[in-house]
RNA sequence: GUCCCCAUCGUCUAGAGGCCUAGGACACCACCCUUUCACGGUGAGAACCGGGGUUCGAAUCCCCGUGGGGACGCCA
């Protein structure tokens, strides 16, 4: 058997970063077992999907890495396939019409919710073939109203649940078209699901589900209901708990491979180990691993992540999505083996790419001004005089690297006797405008000579004066 | 309210009856390294929700309670 594994979003908002880690366990499941991946759209509710929704969850994946194999499929452009279905089910007697209005669904759940009962359907229409004129009928599915529907989930184990607690639920609407939950029915039947790898909210949906999957004669697939992200807070993650849409975490400066990873670790584990290349990750996720606990999401823990794959990436990697971040910066970065190298003095001092460009952007323009309390503290009298030394010295060195500025200003600073910091940190100040930066010498290496002294020049002529 | 699920440091987790004086990671604190900031290193503090069983022995199994979450829509 080949596996297939599916991602079934609704574009009603953006990709949420609950969603994308469903689809991450999907998608490595799939690989991991050399199966497929199956990207659905599921679009019924056609007031609430937009067009851009469905665009956000494409760049959202896309961004992300996590490839499909088939789709995506749209569940709007299978409205036939789902009317053949219904009709199917009402001509065995499977499924009926329901002439009830809103309103007297409404009064049924207030007045059951009043009594304190399970407020749910009781199949007034079940045995009725009779069809008033003017009313246009919804379509019910007549689920059994004994015994029990046993869900064999592989995170959760066995799950039990009555029939009778379960009620007939609308699969068609009365202007015809088709629910959710037998859509979900219909097409991960028609294509070929095994594996049904979802969020745990949808637990009590699958004995609905697997009734509908039994009528239709078919043997169901293999469930793993997966707990829940909650915000830090442990309430249900929503907007106020910061970046949800997994686009902000492009934009805030997260490597995908690190979110993934950081989502990989809520609810699996591998040992002891916290870093998981998505190779890794490939062959070593496996669903039985799962926990059935819902885990808060914890940003600090994201960002030390980031910074780790930062590290442990090639800058040739980093490098390109520094760019875009400093493009957004309004820097243009053209020479990428200066790219390079600011990632590699740079990544260790950052937690994400964006913090990485922001402390990067001196290496393209000068400071416009500097940090008036760093310059009290170190731009002493002897300052502008030191710094001349050290442009001098600087300026007659052929050989611009960092092995060799950092020579000539131990020297500078030695021949002086003071201590390296006296010296370092005013020509930090000088190029960067502040006291952060890496190695002085990596910095003057990477900002060029030319550009380093003048910079130098700037600083001693406002301090000297 | 009814049904379903869940329960180890603040957070993510290891733990499948003795290996647990409960391990790792993030965060926090201290120290070391150090030209700034970091990175890195060392160390400290920090948890088995409560109560009953079962067992020679329970974080691990069972029951009850409590707490949290989810579902009960002509949303998905």
């Amino acid at each position: 058997m080949i596996v297939r594994t599916r991602f079934a979003p609704s574009p009603t908002g953006f990709l949420h970063i609950g969603g994308l880690r469903t689809a991450l366990f999907c998608w490595l499941y799939a690989r991991r077992h050399a199966g497929q991946f199956v990207l659905r759209i599921e679009d019924t509710d056609l007031e609430r999907s937009t067009a851009e929704a469905i665009q956000q969850i494409l760049d959202g994946l896309e961004w992300a890495g996590l490839d499909y194999d088939e789709g995506p499929f749209f569940q709007t452009k299978r409205f036939e396939r789902y009317q053949e279905v219904i009709e199917e089910l009402l001509a065995e007697g499977k499924a009926y019409r329901c002439y009830c209005s809103k309103e007297e669904l409404e009064q049924m759940r207030t007045q059951q919710i009043a009594r304190g009962e399970k407020p749910r359907y009781d199949g007034r229409w079940r045995e009725r073939t009779d069809s008033p004129a003017g009313v246009a009928p919804v379509v019910r599915f007549k689920n059994p109203l004994e015994g029990e529907v046993v869900v064999d989930d592989i995170v959760h184990g066995s799950v039990i649940f009555q029939n009778s607690e379960l009620d007939d639920l609308i699969i068609a609407r009365s202007d015809g078209t088709p629910t959710y939950n037998f859509c979900v029915v219909v097409d991960d039947m028609d294509m070929q699901i095994t594996h049904v790898i979802r969020g745990d909210d949808h637990l009590n949906n699958t004995p609905r589900q697997l009734n509908m999957l039994l009528a239709l004669g078919n043997r169901p697939p293999v469930y793993a209901h997966l707990p829940m992200i909650l915000g830090s807070d442990g309430a249900k993650l929503s907007k106020r708990h910061g970046a949800v849409s997994v686009l902000e975490y492009r934009d805030q400066g997260f490597l995908p491979e690190a979110v993934l990873n950081y989502l990989v670790r809520l609810g699996w584990s591998h040992g002891d180990q916290e870093f998981f290349s998505i190779e890794e990750m490939k062959s070593l996720f496996d669903i039985v691993d799962v926990n059935k606990s819902a885990a808060a999401f914890n940003f600090e823990k994201l960002a030390w992540l980031n910074q780790q794959h930062m590290m442990r990436a090639p800058a040739a990697r980093v490098a390109p999505v520094l760019r875009w971040h400093l493009e957004r910066e309004g820097v243009q970065a053209a020479d990428e083996a200066q790219l390079e190298q600011i990632v590699l003095a740079q990544r260790e001092r950052a937690k994400t790419l964006r913090e990485m460009a922001l402390n990067s952007v001196f290496f393209f323009r000068a400071p416009e001004a500097y940090d008036e309390r760093a310059v009290r503290k170190h731009v002493t009298a002897d300052v502008p005089v030191l710094l001349a030394e050290a442009a001098a010295a600087l300026g007659s060195l052929g050989d611009w690297t960092a092995a060799a500025i950092h020579e000539v200003i131990s020297g500078v600073a030695a021949a002086r006797g003071i201590a390296l910091g006296k010296l370092a940190q005013p020509i930090r100040l000088a190029v960067c405008g502040g006291t952060v930066s890496p190695p002085i010498d990596a910095t003057l290496a990477i900002l060029g000579k030319a550009e380093a002294l003048s910079r130098l020049a700037r600083a001693q002529a406002l301090w000297g004066a």
